[in-house]
DNA sequence: CGGATATTTGGTATGTATGCAAACATGTTG
DNA sequence: CAACATGTTTGCATACATACCAAATATCCG
């Protein structure tokens, strides 16, 4: 459980971890540059960069998962991004444009903003993007 | 007048530009140096980058001025850092860290986004921030 | 003019992201 | 189980954004 700024991993970094938390369990580094839409060197470079810092672990020519520490932040990643994109969507943008927006800028949002939005909204359940679970919310 | 996406400009360039406008005419290249805390050697490079695509015009060891694009430009970048500015603070942000956290993330909102949430507040004319000038709102 | 100051240029560094080609591992099949 | 096809990684190279330092150059002012 350590602390989370939000502003830890690059946006290439975040999207990432994310896909890793959807996917669950052992996933390819080639499942993740047919996603990502990288060649697969770049997504095993990337991984070794997550997995020096601890996100994930990564067994060579075998496949990568999330540690407790990246499935923490992965978590958090998907908050904030239903988080902003319900946000974007009280000010009349339609579900696809608030994903799309909020995935180009959602990096840079601290999760101090985010648990302050958050409680004025008053926790909700659900986003345009998805479930919002709130067990990272500081202010819940 | 161009049509503008919102992401041209890194937000390094973005700040560059919103300081260039405020201060208006010829901006010695130490004053950017300082207002920005980088080296002056940094500040000219950037701007001959911004001269190159035609939003400023560098006259060396003059000064540096906003072309009528880089003008357009930073008005833009100016009203939708206080469009979102404003957004945030009514999710509870008070207006410092709601200022604080749109830097961060400001050079990466759409304009097309950012005529919709306008659009959505009804065009407000005043931020937490400053002055919201509406001018370049593609739905006023 | 000429020194003090301001500004720019050239060189260099870091972080992030990327691809290509070559090396290497795996697993499959004959 | 050997050999080949396929999947994965490594090494090398590039690009862009940002930044600083030291050296060169211009401007300003006494």
């Amino acid at each position: 459980m350590q602390e989370i700024t939000g502003m830890e991993l690059s946006p290439k970094k975040v999207e990432y971890l994310k896909f890793l938390l959807r996917k669950g369990d052992l996933v390819k580094t080639t499942d993740i540059s047919t996603e990502l839409n990288v060649d697969p060197s770049t997504s095993t470079k990337t991984i070794n960069d997550l997995s020096e810092y601890g996100y994930v672990d990564h067994i060579p020519y075998r496949g990568v998962r999330l540690t407790e520490k990246g499935r923490e932040f992965a978590e958090f990643f998907v908050n904030r991004h239903n988080i902003l994109s319900l946000m974007l969507s009280h000010y009349g943008l339609s579900s696809e444009d608030a994903c799309t927006e909020v995935s180009r800028f959602e990096a840079f949002v601290s999760k101090d903003a985010i648990d302050t939005i958050c409680g004025a909204m008053g926790h909700p359940t659900v986003s345009v993007c998805g479930k919002i679970i709130h067990s990272s919310c500081n202010l819940h």
